[in-house]
DNA sequence: CTTGATTTTGATAACGTTATCATTTTATTA
DNA sequence: TAATAAAATGATAACGTTATCAAAATCAAG
């Protein structure tokens, strides 16, 4: 009987009536209650141990008070502080977070839509794991996606102005002297193949009339885990300091692989910042505890995260229509222990 | 219309009685229903676009298929991969995780033990925040907790054997003709202020007939974020280095801390391992992109992961009785760059 | 065929809350 | 104090499934 008691035992151990129970009881807005009632019941149903069903509640009201986040793979650095922030936030609004992990498998991520639907939650901050991810399944479901993918126009997108925080990254070792900067990027499975970074850095270098070549740019994998990207981009970075390219300064498109460059770099010896800066992009902790810690270009995930939260609640809570919404928050340099000015060479 | 349809409704479509339908799609056990029938039934739900209410059947039933993982705080690197772990084998199973951090803080990871009562979560795995977490109001909840603490005999517990795993590093260090140690420990709530760390400390040596002495002890605060952590320990480090203890190795008990007095030694330009030891615990990403790599005792986090999930179901689904098991997993070492045999210094 | 056992289907009552009214009590005003 | 408005409480019908039992259809064996 512990666990059992419902508002009509409630309602029975103190004489009212079990609509006046659940209007004490059900934390809506304190309407219309005298204070001596909600005393008299408060304490019948301290007595006899009375537990709140929220799954009778939610089943009478057809919807809960969770919100789905979907991403590929919880271990990506990325993750944890971005949904921290979306945490942070909705436990102001009462509401809680069911946590879907996909792993890259379009098949999964799916079924996790169709779970969304089917247990009614409230709305959902999706990381899409592939560019045609099918959406079509939530079409009533408020949801904010965490991309700036041209794919995914008419949803609500909230992401960092890449493209934006690469450019600081360009400019300032621009300033700094560097006239060779190589790129490394991680191609994933959402960014196609990363041509608009090469685009970028193309038009860097021409407006700035410095020398580029495709000799100076590196792709790798990041549809993996971050240890196995960090690993090919080891290799790829020795393969790149092989061929003997007079590059000065790095710049990576994420921490994981400006570490690994940062890695090889001291493992051959080579002074960084003194004969190699490198750039990274993210803002992990990975980068403030390296030696050298490294400069990085950061997203700010936690405010993403809150950002994104505080954005589906309006969007879940908005009365009738809502306007699509698309943020794109700025990027900052941070700039730390791997990037200074160019010097002579040996 | 789109989102209502019931199995009512399903019925009316096809003709067939509403416990038939449910009977079909219901997901349960493929018990007696004929081909002919099932198929009839199947391509109706299809035809009016049915989609199961998940919220409907967990009342009814009056419990769920989610799990709740309680633990203080997601960006600490130790917890993704451990989710990770879950997730995966909970898939297994048709489960689903609600998330609930509680930053510290007792009052909210006491509200987020009540709200897994209210909402009828079917078990949980805790990672108590404090030793003194009141778990009363689980009574009746299945649950497994990530601790080997002994403030909770009584309870189903999954930890790896962190002593064992210290006199692994310690035994290492010593058969690398480390004869003066140092050793880093991170108090937290959690852990009592370290004394039975220290205590293995003044046993090793004193067994092995080597000095110890508490000059070679620092201590830090791990009830914080890993950046401010990692901070303090710099500090300490450097204070430690000041004294100029004669250490030649150092154990930390967590990666945070070792990897804080890596990077002042490479500040310092004390070679790490040639002149300095030093060996962590966890096996944390950033240590394996250190420069060099950290040394680590390392805990399976994603195996601890597992197995809880696979224990807390059987709890879960167990007929009757249940016997509390305690599972303590061995650490495992892995020798990478930041440890070697010891040498004259300088 | 008939009988009895077995499989498959149907009818219907919960589950515990919230929402909607109707009713009673209390407060306000002339 | 009566009349009216407002506030507080009560009675009761959902919400959409699953579980239980009863009824019908099918199968097996004599």
């Amino acid at each position: 009987m512990s666990s059992k008691a419902t508002i009509v035992d409630v309602a029975k151990e103190c004489g009212l009536s079990q609509a006046t129970v659940a209007r004490v009881l059900n934390g809506q807005k304190e309407i219309q209650v005298k204070e001596k009632t909600r005393k008299k019941v408060l304490s019948a149903a301290k007595k006899i141990g009375y537990e709140r069903n929220i799954l009778a509640a939610n089943f009478r009201r057809q919807k809960t008070k969770s919100i789905a986040i979907s991403i590929a793979d919880l271990t990506n650095p990325f993750f944890p502080e971005l949904i921290k922030g979306i945490q942070n936030k909705i436990r102001e609004y009462g509401y809680s977070i069911v946590q879907l992990n996909n792993e890259w498998n379009p098949k999964i991520e799916q079924d996790n839509f169709k779970y969304m639907i089917q247990s009614r939650v409230a709305g959902a901050i999706i990381s899409p794991s592939h560019p045609k991810a099918d959406l079509k399944v939530l079409e009533r479901l408020p949801i904010i996606l965490l991309t700036n993918s041209d794919d995914f126009s008419g949803y609500d997108t909230i992401a960092n102005d890449s493209k934006g925080g690469m450019v600081l990254a360009l400019e300032r070792l621009f300033e700094l002297g560097h006239r060779n900067i190589a790129l490394f990027t991680g191609g994933s499975m959402m960014s196609a193949g990363s041509s608009w970074r090469l685009q970028i850095m193309k038009d860097f270098c021409s407006n700035r009339n410095i020398f580029f070549s495709e000799d100076l740019c590196v792709e790798c994998d990041m549809s993996v885990s971050s240890l196995e990207s960090f690993s090919q981009a080891r290799t790829a970075m020795r393969k790149f300091l092989s061929k003997d390219t007079p590059a000065t300064a790095i710049f990576a498109s994420n921490d994981i692989l400006a570490l690994a460059a940062l890695h090889v770099a001291n493992e051959k010896g080579i002074k960084v910042p003194d004969e190699l800066s490198i750039i990274g992009m993210d803002g992990i902790l990975s980068g403030e505890i390296s030696y050298p810690t490294l400069t990085t270009v950061e997203k700010n995930r936690s405010q993403i995260g809150s950002l994104a939260a505080k954005s589906l609640i309006e969007k879940i809570e908005a009365p009738v229509e809502w306007q699509t919404k698309k943020i794109i928050l700025p990027c900052k340099l941070i700039e730390r222990g791997s990037s200074g000015p160019v010097r002579e060479k040996k």
